[in-house]
RNA sequence: GCGAAAGUGGCGGAACUGGUAUACGCGCUAGACUUAGGAUCUAGUCCCGAGAGAUCGGGUUGGGGGUUCGAGUCCCCCCUUUCGCACCA
């Protein structure tokens, strides 16, 4: 590196390999001086090959991570891997490589290029959720969860290719078959185990309103999928089954006495019952079997017909009295409210859409006493056709909430109904049907029936012998080895659970385990947990704003039940990061980067060719980083042009004479640039950071080839532009530092501060304005007062022109800013 | 349909609490240095009109209205785009 042109492969290998060797990023977590916990979200080392899009979330949050470091803030900053997943297992059954050597190899091919971008991160914490020593303690959750009824088995159903013989995901199903082998997918119903998420709903939503640090898409998007809503559950009486009634959820319970039928779910557990005798039952049967074959993306299809049958059973409505048909159709969900519904089709699209198609009867519901019927409650369809009108028996019927809130005290009095609240929100399903994943720690004894395994035989250790075809289901549950154990009660033969866990689960507190990941004894230390938590800053994609985001809040919870960590948010501050975009030849529009649309610009050799840090500079520059942004490979030239002006500055500063007559102007725009650099960080607007620099650059570069700045003012400029530059393009700058002849990195600088004194000017040019519109410029002294000003504005002779005689009615001062002349008589 | 965010030059985008709209970069144009350059440097670049010229006048932040001395920014209506959710009872 003896040459003076900017070699960014030599500068960049050479600090990359000093960063490793001084272990630039470790953090010792207990004597930590200044505590401040960021997090980038738990990638999945998926074979893919890394591209720039990919770059933005590491560089965004490694441009934070040193600037907090020059600022004083040792912060922690971890990484590790969420390394069980589907990708790895259909890996083994495509090549032939085993789940876990592709995993390993994938990490290493990662942290390679995280190297390459310069990125420091503190892998003395490194985990890895596929190792036991991860994976015992989401065991070890599991075994507690358990215990406190928060975890349980039912029947659920999961999409089953009879071809394969084997569960699938829903992405492996493609148009209702298996992407494999192409044969028609079927749900059947297996035991699956749950938690029991939806104990927290309300605790979850509630949190939300407190997480300031969020932004409020994904705090709405997380609101919507808890979905709570308030209303009445109904019952209706079956006379064909005596004592039996139906339950209905509704948000409307004082429309009761407008439902004219009741819609089961097909799934609906009475309905075997209310279908035993009837001479249809096998046709019913068939179509209720054909419903539950439909793929769940298509049954809840905006545009999937209404299909339904009448059972042939009726209800009795306990308002009106009256018997009324019992229905099952595929709109109505199992999963949803009670998994049934009274259809008041006057009053719900749904419901009316499915009444005209069944010739159902219609009844609207209206007191006699009000003038209009309330129309917004009522599908507009009704008001032009005859339909039944019927005034409601209880006389409290009109608007709002309250009405409907007596209503349902009415409905409890007679005992008809009460108050309900439902979700949206469902249990966690956690089973799956996988090797690659945490085995459930649960053996199943012919005498003992399901025994947890106790806590002192954890881990419960994935096989690594193993074979995977992709067919006959779980290879987990073919491992003899595996699956025959000893009841831990009995000592009997015994067989283990071969579910896995969804990686969820292993994402959901993984960031606890950063703050002491060789523990052998404990999930983690709940006292460095309650000194760290929450994670300060969170940097991740939008794309678990729900899923991910929502677990880990619940786990955390339960863990803030358990008395281990002191809240129950995990995250205080949340930033998510837009997606880049491309030009995609194959479709002709602007998409997301990705493998399969084409459009991915490969790191590699944009370093190779101008290097990491014009990536990461270009990365930073290119838009405001919660917003999608268009990568454009002209503009990459642009970011690597400005770092090569800053390389050359160098040996051009001692161009600069002694002394020099526009000294201070340079310091002004040193001191502003400081205000603005630092400003811009602290809001996350990188893009704007970068081009204050790029003006800071343009000042001296300006000042040495006019020569108006002193030599030590250039250099002093000069070493500034480094620090604030750093950490977007910290190879480039640690090399210049240290030819400037500094001992010290730059990451043990301190950030510079501003001195409001530097910024002041004797002298401030004001905007003059006449009536608002711009007319002039005067300069003043800084210290004017309204009179001078006004006197110095007067004495402009293009005021005095717009002005054409007319008199000032008033003087706006802004001070500092402008003066706005007001004439405004005759207009 | 419901919910959220956003519409600024040829393009990506600036403009902190209302106060000089178009910073910075890309692209483009002209010139310089070059055997050459997709290298580098210099100058110019929102639109319309006037002027040889420095300049001068007018207009412009999706459209319309309002508040204000003053609106890209605040309020109301409309249009468009993007994202999220959805037979949720």
């Amino acid at each position: 590196m003896s040459n003076n042109s900017y070699d960014h492969k030599a500068v960049e290998a050479k600090w990359q390999d000093r960063w490793e060797k001084q272990r630039a990023a470790e953090v010792d977590v207990r004597h930590a001086r200044d505590k401040y916990y960021m997090l980038m979200m738990f990638p999945y080392p998926s074979g893919d090959r890394l591209h720039v899009g990919h770059g933005r979330n590491y560089i965004l949050g490694d441009a934070l991570y040193r600037f907090l470091r020059m600022n004083g803030k040792r912060a922690l900053n971890p990484m590790g891997w969420d390394a069980f997943g589907l990708p790895a297992e259909n890996a083994a059954i495509q090549r032939g490589v085993h789940p876990r050597d592709w995993t390993l190899g994938n990490i290493k091919v990662m942290k390679e290029q995280f190297r390459r971008w310069g990125i420091l991160y503190d892998w003395s914490k490194e985990v890895g959720s596929c190792f036991p020593e991860y994976y015992r303690w989401n065991q070890w959750l599991f075994l507690r969860m358990l215990e406190k009824g928060l975890a349980y088995k039912k029947m659920a159903p999961v999409n089953w290719c009879p071809g394969c013989r084997t569960v699938l995901a829903n992405e492996q199903v493609v148009d209702g078959a298996c992407e494999r082998c192409g044969t028609p997918v079927v749900q059947r119903d297996l035991e699956q185990w749950f938690f029991r998420i939806t104990d927290y709903a309300d605790r979850l939503l509630a949190g939300l309103d407190g997480l300031e640090g969020w932004p409020e898409k994904v705090k709405t998007m997380q609101r919507n999928w808890i979905g709570r809503s308030e209303g009445a559950e109904i019952h209706f009486p079956l006379p064909s089954l005596k004592k039996e009634s139906v339950t209905v959820f509704t948000t409307r319970p004082d429309t009761v006495h407008g439902a004219t039928f009741l819609v089961l779910a097909p799934e609906h557990p009475l309905v075997p019952r209310l279908i035993a005798g009837r001479s249809n039952r096998a046709e019913i049967e068939a179509w209720i079997e054909k419903v539950r074959n439909t793929p769940r993306i298509e049954r809840e299809g905006e545009n999937s017909p209404k299909e339904g049958l009448d059972l042939g059973v009726k209800a009795l409505n306990p308002v009106t009295g009256e018997e009324i048909p019992v229905w099952i159709a595929n709109y109505v969900l199992p999963e949803y409210g009670t998994g049934a519904i009274m259809a008041v089709p006057a009053h719900d699209t749904r419901d009316l859409a499915f009444a005209r198609q069944e010739g159902l009867a219609v009844r609207l519901v209206y007191h006699p006493e009000d003038r209009e019927v309330d129309a917004a409650t009522m599908t507009e369809a009704v008001l032009h056709e005859g339909v039944i009108r019927d005034a409601p028996p209880f006389d409290g019927l009109r608007d709002g909430k309250e009405t409907i809130g007596r209503f349902i005290e009415w409905l409890e009095e007679k005992g008809w109904g009460k108050r309900r609240v439902t979700y949206r929100l469902r249990d966690w399903l956690i089973s799956r049907q996988r090797y690659w994943g945490t085995p459930i720690p649960v053996v199943y004894c012919d005498k003992h029936g399901m025994v947890p395994v106790p806590e002192d035989q954890l881990p419960v250790e994935l096989p690594y012998d193993v074979e995977f075809t992709g067919r006959e289901g779980n290879p987990l549950s073919r491992s003899k080895a595996f699956v025959e154990t000893k009841c831990p009660k009995c000592g009997a033969p015994a067989r283990r659970e071969t579910d896995t866990m969804d990686t969820f689960v292993d994402s959901s507190w993984y960031y606890l385990r950063y703050l002491s990941p060789r523990d052998p004894n404990r999930m983690f230390d709940p006292e460095l947990a309650k000194k760290w938590m929450p994670v300060d800053q969170y940097i991740g994609g939008i794309e678990h704003a729900i899923l991910h985001l929502l677990y880990a809040r619940f786990i955390c919870r339960v863990l803030f039940d358990f008395g281990l960590v002191g809240g129950e948010e995990p995250f205080a501050n949340l930033f998510n990061q837009g997606m880049i975009t491309r030009f995609s030849d194959k479709s002709g529009r602007v998409e997301k980067m990705s493998k399969s649309r084409g459009n991915t610009v490969s790191p590699d050799e944009l370093i190779e060719e101008m290097g990491a840090d014009t990536e990461r500079v270009y990365t930073l520059f290119i838009g405001p980083p919660e917003k999608e942004a268009e990568w454009s490979d002209e503009a990459v030239s642009g970011a690597y042009r400005f770092l090569t002006r800053v390389w050359r500055m160098l040996e051009r500063l001692p161009e600069a004479p002694p002394t020099a007559p526009a000294d201070a102007e340079l310091e002004r725009d040193r001191h502003a640039t400081i205000q603005r650099v630092t400003h811009s960080f602290q809001r996350f607007s990188f893009n704007t950071a970068v081009a204050a620099l790029m003006e800071l650059s343009n000042s001296l570069s300006r000042a040495l080839e006019e020569k108006t700045a002193s030599r030590l003012r250039c250099e002093e400029t000069f070493d500034t532009l480094l620090q604030l530059l750093h950490p977007m393009a910290p190879h480039i700058t640690e090399e210049l530092w240290e030819r400037r002849g500094y001992t010290e990195g730059l990451l043990e600088t301190s950030w510079p501060e501003h001195d409001e004194a530097k910024l002041r000017r004797d002298r401030i040019q004001l905007v003059v304005q006449v009536d608002g519109k711009l007319r002039d410029r005067v300069e003043v002294d800084a210290t004017a007062d309204e009179r001078e000003v006004r006197a110095a504005v007067l004495a402009s002779p293009k005021v005095q022109e717009h002005l054409a005689g007319r008199e000032v009615a008033k003087a706006v001062l802004v001070p500092g800013r402008l003066m706005n002349l007001v004439t405004r008589k005759s207009a």
